[in-house]
DNA sequence: AACTAGGGAGTTTTT
DNA sequence: CTCCCTAGTT
């Protein structure tokens, strides 16, 4: 089978370049997922390279995904390679050695949440002042050492005042910590595969023949940490394949180091370098207008990107007088598209710069009676409702995790206070056991004292600790769903939920996330082949918002430009496009951070296939004051000719219900009650200042000749009248929009 | 020990 | 504006 011919030849070249480095820098919608996948199709069919000798790295488990949907469909073979993130990658290679690291094979992933909560604790337990060092400082020293693969060791000598060496030190006890509670954090999951495989040559040597074969996606995205690993398992065979796009490096402030792409070639001598460069998924007008503002930046390696595709729309942008109109305006373009386009709503996403501006749009999709479906913000996992449960399984499967103790000790309320965890914290500090085994001790003595009655607290202890006991026990022979439905009904879980006086809202709404959470649960007994537990605590600390993206689901999308890298839409929004939002004031200090805002527009930019919308306001409510922000820089930078002004308010409100009308179309919104149908009366009526009072003309007054306006196709002329009534047809031939037939009934045509 | 009210602070992006 | 933490009350 030659599966070389759906390819370009900058692409051909790409896939059949199997052997030694190949750097592809492949620019926005180029193609590089095809790339790759027909790379590991090629390999396997056209060489018989076995799937297990291929490892493919990518940024998401969407990612990987769809890129094993995608290899089945080329070899129809039922082995895949491994293709999986960065972190399941190490994981997997940690799970089968971290003995040799001192961990025990049930380890648990602390994820940032967890590595916040340690981190603090250990402050407060050196008695430091938060004022002087921020949890959050410390997280973000720790984080980006260990990004660059620094061991508390060696970050001691590079500073010397008070404020590094406590920070050192509190690096230092929290990497003790995570060690004593069985647990690695996100970075550790990379610096000790590192550390395992640089120390250790014959593990090394059974993954450089493991995996001949390796390719790496969103290169521009590793850090110093990814690249080393990169760099140790590719040290064998040097087939390495990395592809990536230097104008789409949006993750530099954590850790993500460009130079990674940049000096590829010094560091891989002798290798090939591809660009791609012909993008199949924009219009012209869209390519050209994102080219000119990321050409603004001077770090780049440059390319130019072309595209065959057609010239389309130019890119409209509207500046409106707040954020809830703005919200509005794109609701009612939505709309409108809906019905003079025949777009579905899964053609649409939204996106806006932080998730904080997400909420003004969803209470207008709302009250539009828009579906919609939003990406990012807290994850699912992230809940509290969900955490303490997980809290359970994970001391279920590792007990020495004292966090989780810590989180659940007194949830429910069993009567132990503060004073009484100190306690424990301090018997499990001075004998070096985990809380665990210092709770057994503390009851022991309690024990022995011979007390009359023991304190409530006391008695909660004892429950608690037989509560865990059982549970364990039923783990090692029942399933996770079993077990989880164990820790809701004796802990009484959800009447505490329910007793407290908590509004009825909330109540739902935590309800329906531990329903969702027993349903993943099923799920994952379902469709994972390892249903053990601790695989099941990996799946959950590892997955993330982007990954539950279905494009199928007929929904509007909302999204952070962030979350946006690596997707697709025929219809882009990009909100508050100002000053201050986008270049973010934070972000505006130095040139290297305002290129880094640019790189991101052109991100926001590129993911719309046909037509893209930019809008800001004139003045907007930040954290309950009015400010006035200027035009986005970003916009200047678009020249003119790839871009209008678009002030006209689509102005058929209902134009939408109607489509739903005649298509017998129905959706169902988040509140998950059925859509409204037909009546324009539905809408509110909104005061919208630019907005003009809506019109519909009963009497049928066209004529051939006669000159009409369209709220969105605009001026024009009748050339045809068919019908009579409400069946009246009209045939208009519209100065900008070209030859439409429209339903007099639902185009608001007005007489010129 | 548990709950409540009130003040203060902090607001980017997340594998 | 909203969330989170603290201090004070029951």
């Amino acid at each position: 089978m030659d599966i070389l011919k759906d390819l370009n030849d900058k692409q051909r070249e790409a896939v059949e370049t199997i052997n030694g480095p190949v750097l592809i820098l492949a620019g926005a919608g180029s193609g590089k997922t095809r790339v790759i996948t027909y790379r590991i199709a090629h390999l396997n069919i056209n060489y018989e390279v076995s799937p297990e000798n291929i490892l493919a790295v990518t940024f998401t488990n969407k990612a990987a995904k769809e890129m094993k949907d995608r290899i089945l469909s080329l070899t129809r073979s039922d082995q895949f390679p491994w293709i999986n993130t960065f972190h399941s990658t190490c994981v997997r290679v940690l799970r089968r050695y971290c003995t040799v690291l001192g961990f025990n094979r049930n380890f648990l992933i602390y994820d940032s949440s967890d590595q916040y909560n340690l981190i603090k604790s250990i402050i407060e337990e050196m008695r430091i002042d938060e004022k002087v060092i921020s949890s959050e400082s410390a997280q973000s020293f720790i984080s980006s050492a260990k990004n660059s693969l620094k061991w508390p060791s060696d970050t001691k000598q590079a500073f010397n005042d008070y404020w590094s060496e406590k920070l050192v030190e509190i690096y230092s006890a929290y990497q003790k910590r995570l060690k004593k509670n069985n647990a690695m954090d996100f970075d550790d999951l990379l610096m000790y595969t590192v550390e395992l495989l640089e120390e250790n040559p014959d593990i090394l040597s059974y993954y450089n023949d493991k995996w001949q074969y390796i390719m790496v996606d969103e290169y521009q995205d590793t850090n110093h940490a990814q690249y080393e690993l990169v760099k140790l398992l590719a040290a064998k065979h040097k087939n390495l394949c990395v592809v990536g796009d230097d104008d789409q490096s949006i993750y530099r402030w954590r850790g993500a180091d460009l130079s990674n792409i940049l000096n590829f070639e010094k560091d891989f001598l002798h290798c090939l370098v591809i660009r791609l460069e012909q993008n199949y998924r924009s219009t012209k007008n869209i390519l050209k207008a994102a080219n000119s503002v990321v050409m603004n930046n001077i770090s780049r390696k440059g390319k130019t990107l072309w595209t065959d595709n057609m010239e389309g729309e130019k890119i409209h942008y509207a500046t409106l007088s707040s954020e809830s109109e703005e919200a509005l305006f794109i609701c009612r373009k939505i709309k409108e598209l809906c019905y003079s386009e025949k777009r579905q709503l899964n053609d649409f996403a939204i996106f806006y710069r932080t998730n904080a501006q997400s909420r003004v749009i969803e209470d207008m999709m709302r009250r539009e009676s828009l579906p919609y479906d939003i990406f990012g913000g807290l994850r699912f996992y992230d809940r509290k409702e969900i955490k303490d449960i997980v809290a359970y399984l994970r001391i279920i499967s590792n007990p020495k995790d004292d966090l989780s103790f810590e989180r659940i000790i007194n949830v429910p309320p069993r009567g132990i206070g503060p004073s009484m965890l100190d306690k424990i914290k301090n018997t499990a500090k001075k004998t070096g056991l985990s809380i665990y085994e210092a709770i057994k001790e503390f009851l022991k003595e309690v024990d022995s004292a011979g007390k009359a009655k023991p304190s409530k607290g006391e008695e909660g202890l004892a429950e608690f600790i037989k509560l865990l006991d059982w549970l364990t026990d039923l783990a090692e022979r029942s399933s996770i769903l079993e077990v989880t439905e164990k820790v809701l009904e004796e802990t009484h879980y959800m009447e505490n939920v329910i007793a407290k006086k908590t509004s009825r809202e909330e109540v739902e709404s935590r309800t329906e996330n531990i329903r969702e959470f027993l349903s993943s649960i099923e799920e994952f007994d379902r469709s994972s082949e390892d249903t053990s537990l601790k695989i099941f605590l990996d799946q959950i600390s590892l997955i993330t918002a982007v990954d539950k993206y279905d494009e199928n689901v007929e929904k509007v999308t909302l999204m952070t430009i962030h979350n946006a890298k690596g997707l697709e839409f025929p219809v882009v929004f990009m909100s508050g496009m100002e000053e201050g939002i986008f270049p973010h004031s934070l972000s505006s200090v130095n040139e290297h951070e305002i290129e880094e805002e640019r790189r991101l527009c052109y991100v926001g930019m590129t993911r719309a296939k046909e037509r893209l919308f930019l809008t800001n306001t004139y003045r907007r409510r930040i954290y309950g004051i009015e400010r006035i922000n200027l035009p986005s820089r970003f916009i200047r930078e678009i020249p003119a000719e790839f871009m209008e002004i678009d002030n006209g308010w689509p102005a058929e409100p209902d134009a939408y219900d109607r489509r739903i009308a005649e298509n017998n179309y129905r959706a169902v919104r988040p509140g998950s009650s059925q859509f409204s149908r037909g009546s324009a009366s539905s809408y509110p009526s909104f005061k919208t200042g630019n907005q003009r009072e809506l019109t519909y003309e009963s009497d049928n007054e066209f004529s051939r000749g006669t000159k009409v306006l369209h709220p969105f196709f605009g001026k024009g002329t009748v050339i045809d009248i068919k019908g009579e009534g409400e069946d009246t047809k009209v045939t208009v031939s519209f100065i900008n929009a070209g030859v439409k037939k429209l339903s007099l009934k639902i185009a608001n045509l007005q007489k010129l």
